[in-house]
DNA sequence: TGACTGAATAATGAATTCATAATTACGTTT
DNA sequence: AAACGTAATTATGAATTCATTATTCAGTCA
C-alpha cells in the first residue's frame, strides 16, 4: 500500500514563518517597525524559540533585519529597493515564458486561457478585486509552467518583496488597457508556443508595469 | 566622535550559518548526509539553539532539507536541479552585465581588466587554481559592479548551489580556451561600456559552461 | 533647564530542560 | 531463521531558564 499523501504535520516553525511572512505582506507590521518577541509570542501562542527561528528565515529572505541584541524589525521597502527587484523579476518571468512553453502541456495551457478569459471579463466589469486575483493566479500559473523549481522559489521571494509596496491600487486606467493588451499578446505567443516570444513579452509586461507603478511610488513616497 | 567603523561581532547563529554554508560547499557534508545536531554542536562548541537556527536558514537557501522530527539532511545535487539553476544564473549575469555597464565607474573597470589580466597569465601558465580564483574574482565584481543588492544576493545563493558540484576539475583544453576567448569579449565590451553586448556574452558564456560542464556531470553521474 | 551618570528594567542571545516522535535493540512467535 | 511486536534508546521540537546587552528612568550637577 503505497500512500503517496503523506500527511503533512508542519512544524511550529514553518508555521510560524508563513504567518509572520504574511503579517508582513498583508502591512499588518509595517516597514520600520519593530517586532517584539515576546507580543508576537503572545498572540501566537507559542514560545519565542520557534519564533526566533522563523525570523532568521524571514530576514535571509530579506523582508526583516536582524540586528544583534536588538532585535528584528521589518525592512523599509525603499525606492532603491524596488529598482532594484523589478529588473530582476522581469528576466525570471522571462526566462519562466520560455520554458513554460515549452514544458507545459495543452491542458495546462487551456487553464491559463480559462483563466485569462476571467480576467478579461472582469476588466470589462472594472473588477478590480477579481482582476489582480485572476492576473496573479496567470502569471503563477506560467511561472508554475516552466517546471523550474529553483527558478519558482526565488520568483516567489522576490514577488513577495515587491507586493509589499500596494501601489497596485493606484492602477490607472490607461496601464490598465495597456496590461490587458500585453496578457492578449501574451496568450497569442503562448498558444503558438514561441517561447522567445513569450519571454520577451513578459519580460517587457514586467518592465511596463514597473515604470507606471514608480511614477505613482514617486509621486506619493520619494523614499 | 563618529565611529562610522562598528565593531562587528556577529551572532553565534550568524557565524553558524557561514561555517555550516561553507562544510556543505566544500563538500565535507556530503550529499545525502545526516546532519546529527549533537555531533555539530560538538565539533562547535554550541549548543542546539543556534545550530538550529542556522539549519533553518540553510533549509530555506536549498542546501539543506528539514524533515520534522527527523533532522536536516544535506540536498542532493541533481542533474533536475543544474539543469534548473543553470539558466537562472545566465539571466541574473545578464542582468548583471547590463547593470555594470551603466554603473560601474572607471576605476572598478580598471580592476577588473587587472584580475583579467591575472587570468591570462594564469591560462598561460597553466595554473588552474590561480584560474579558477582570478575568474570567480570577476565574476564577482562584475555582479558586484551591478550595484544591485537584491540580483547579488540572489546571484550568490545559486551559485552556491552550483559550485557543489565540482565538475569544475573537468575543465577541457578545448573549453578553457573558449571560456579565456569569451572573456576577451567581455572586457572589450565592458571597456566599450556596452550593456546590452556584455549582458548577452555573460549570458551565453553561463550557458556555455553549462554546457561543457553537463557533459562531465553526465559522464561520471546520470542523477 | 539640560546634559550626564548610573541604577532599574526590559529585551535579546544562548544554554538547558522537558516532552514527544523516531530509531534501534531485543525477545517472542511462528 | 524470519517477521512481528514491544521496550529501551536516541534524536528532535519546543519551552524554559540563565546571562548579557539595550533601554528607560531617576537623580545629580553644571
Amino acid at each position: 500500500m503505497n500512500l503517496t499523501q503523506s500527511i503533512k504535520r508542519p512544524t511550529l516553525h514553518e508555521e510560524l514563518v508563513e504567518r509572520l511572512r504574511d503579517l508582513v505582506v498583508e502591512d499588518a507590521l509595517k516597514p520600520g517597525e519593530k517586532v517584539p518577541e515576546k507580543d508576537l509570542c503572545a498572540s501566537f501562542g507559542v514560545s519565542r524559540t520557534p519564533l526566533r527561528e522563523a525570523l532568521k528565515v524571514l530576514a535571509s529572505e530579506g523582508l526583516v533585519e536582524l540586528q544583534a541584541n536588538r532585535g528584528a524589525r521589518v525592512t523599509e521597502v525603499t525606492r532603491q529597493e524596488l529598482e532594484n527587484t523589478f529588473p530582476l523579476i522581469a528576466v525570471l518571468e522571462q526566462l519562466a515564458g520560455e520554458q513554460a512553453c515549452t514544458h507545459m502541456d495543452d491542458d495546462a495551457i487551456a487553464r491559463i486561457a480559462q483563466r485569462h478569459d476571467d480576467m478579461i471579463a472582469a476588466y470589462k466589469a472594472r473588477d478590480r478585486q477579481a482582476y489582480f486575483q485572476a492576473n496573479q493566479d496567470i502569471h503563477n500559473a506560467l511561472i508554475e509552467g516552466a517546471q523550474n523549481d529553483v527558478l519558482e522559489a526565488h520568483h516567489r521571494m522576490l514577488a513577495v518583496r515587491v507586493r509589499r509596496a500596494r501601489f497596485m491600487v493606484n492602477l490607472s486606467d490607461e496601464r490598465w488597457s495597456q496590461a490587458i493588451a500585453e496578457h492578449e499578446q501574451m496568450m497569442e505567443k503562448l498558444h503558438a508556443r514561441d517561447a522567445e516570444g513569450l519571454g520577451a513579452l513578459m519580460k517587457q509586461h514586467m518592465l511596463n508595469k514597473f515604470t507606471a507603478h514608480m511614477k505613482a511610488f514617486g509621486a506619493d513616497d520619494a523614499a
